[in-house]
DNA sequence: TCTGCGTTTTAGATCGTTCTAAGTTGCAGG
DNA sequence: CCTGCAACTTAGAACGATCTAAAACGCAGA
């Protein structure tokens, strides 16, 4: 019943040559002669044989397996990085190993130890709020080539893929200024990232450039519900803003949402932006004006710079900003007075 | 620079004790006398040593790794599912290998080597579409433990976690009939799998006991662009039906939305329910009503059901079925006449 | 001092692969 | 017939852990 693979020794003696030949078969090497590679071959078949990729490690230290570390599994932002970096990880024949720091530094420490210890060739990591500075030194020493992804800790160590998120803040208020808007909020959340950073950084680039006036900064929890709550705190600010800039998408969502139950029209009465422009993005009431950031495409380049740094380790640091792009719908509103 | 781990047997000449000696602290054996236990510890400590699972499963057989495969990571019903999958399996010290089918069975079935060749211990497996029920037959054959959840193929060999959709499609009929409604249509998908045979048989049993009227089902792509596009075909049932119950809370909004272009008002002109309350229902406009199916709980269950398998191969087939609830909002709008 | 027994420790084989270095072939050229 | 070389093939030692069986140690009792 719980029959034992067969092994490379299992193959060798069934077609009468050496477990070394079978070897270069399997590693489809050109040494070996065509019709012993077609007799091994068939044995292989007949046997179901499974290469043993752990035990292949073990010689010749590459597991052809990867981390990567997401803080959260439910925003489609990362599920959609995620996507992209099994997509690419997939055709170069690798595996994905996940986990959820849930950003939590200590969880994410402990998932580094554990993926360590698994023996994974490199990390994709997403790094959770907090993390130490020190990190990507850390991993250098330890020798586990990393690419950090969306965000990034540490000064620009490592290889990156993320989006330019001042960019997309300076798209979001270009948009909104254009609009007619003087007073603006921004809807942030509260726990600190270099993501969070950029784009406070562009939100106030963008005042200094437009003139515009910087209504207040509330901070939510990261999800909709907090974000509904924080209507309320929008609706009080003093300055009176006219206009909401999200941190993201499901922030956006929610504030919506906390914008009809305190009954003011987002999109007329308050525009609102989100960015990340998220699948929900269009089935929202009114659909969101967002920012696009392209996240699978993001995923995929993680993965190609990971695996180019293993292909060469040398190589010097590589960084991937992809633009974002404006999507005008309706949350935004028109053109005031 | 890229120093090499250190293995047990640089603790060992370090501590001044044998290989074996240092594999029993790893283990927490306690065979070891304390002094040395301690001695031990903290050399493995000084020399940052991590245990390399790959080398010990090659002799024990067990690689704490257990391998994941989803047909899709966008849609929130999957990766809530695997949040709590992940979840279980970093509690219990084990690290998930993660993989997309596409709902490809071809795909599918790669993948499953890979994960062969990297020795998981088991298998967390939501089938795609086209899965041949013969596959869990082959998995046992290959002594390779697994759990279906979500969806299910074979004839119930393994241990599986899913919902009951069947009574959850029964609550929304329910729901719908009670408010008045006599002709009902169903918008589905077009990929068959246990998920929708199980939907589509919840549909007729609560059509047949209501004796409410098949309306005509749909068939759209599982997107909700999809679902926008085929409004028009459920606007243009010759049956009229007054309320629509889709597949999942994707499609619905989709359909919402393409109501919403076509000039009715969903909940006013059109009831429409979704199926599986995902976090987007509550922002749709009008918020949808959908059914809860508790993904994120069916991940943990199904994480549990495979520890508990594999600690006890023998044990009997076990099922682990969810039963939803109906969550009311306005999509499905009021009592008609 | 020696025996016996329980507690700790250890040498050496082993898991399934890859690597190294050396071994076979077969055949053309002297 | 021998030599040299290309084209294959292979024995045996790794890799880093665990397991088995046995050895070393400490100590009480005769």
């Amino acid at each position: 019943m719980n029959t034992k693979r067969p092994t490379l020794e299992d193959i060798a003696s069934v077609a009468g040559v050496s477990r070394a030949t079978v070897s270069l078969v399997v590693r489809q090497s050109p040494l070996v002669a065509e019709h012993t590679r077609l007799k091994v071959e068939k044995v292989m078949a007949d046997l179901d044989y499974v290469r043993d990729i752990g035990a292949a490690r073990l010689r010749n230290n590459s597991s052809r397996t990867v981390g990567v570390i997401v803080p959260n599994l439910v925003n489609s932002f990362f599920t959609e990085f995620l996507t992209g970096v099994e997509q690419v990880m997939r055709e170069q024949d690798r595996v994905v190993l996940l986990a959820n720091s849930e950003d939590d530094p200590r969880r994410q420490d402990e998932i580094l130890q554990r993926f360590r210890g698994h023996g994974v060739d490199g990390m994709i990591l997403c790094p959770a709020a907090g993390t130490d500075a020190a990190l990507p030194g850390r991993m250098q020493r330890w020798g586990l080539p990393m690419v950090q992804a969306l965000r990034e800790v540490g000064a620009q160590e490592t290889d990156y893929a993320g989006a330019d998120y001042v960019a997309g803040v300076g798209l979001a208020m270009q948009h909104l200024t254009a609009l007619g808007h003087r007073r603006i909020a921004f809807l942030s959340v509260r726990a600190m990232t270099s993501a969070k950073a950029e784009r406070l950084k562009g939100f106030s680039m963008a005042l200094a450039k437009s003139g515009a006036i910087d209504a207040g900064i509330i901070e939510a929890d990261l999800t909709w519900e907090g974000a509904a709550l924080a209507a309320n705190a929008v609706l009080a600010l003093p300055a009176r803003p006219t206009a909401v800039l999200c941190f993201n998408d499901v922030l956006a969502a929610g504030l919506m949402l906390g914008l009809r139950r305190a009954d003011r029209q987002p999109g007329r009465e308050m525009a609102v932006v989100g960015l990340d422009d998220l699948p929900l993005a269009e089935l929202t009431y009114p659909p969101m004006t967002s920012v696009a950031m392209c996240p699978a495409r993001i995923g995929t380049e993680a993965a190609r710079l990971l695996t180019r740094r293993l292909a060469e380790p040398g190589r010097p640091i590589e960084r991937f900003i992809q633009f974002p792009t404006l999507m005008v719908r309706e949350s935004s509103g028109t053109k005031i007075v």
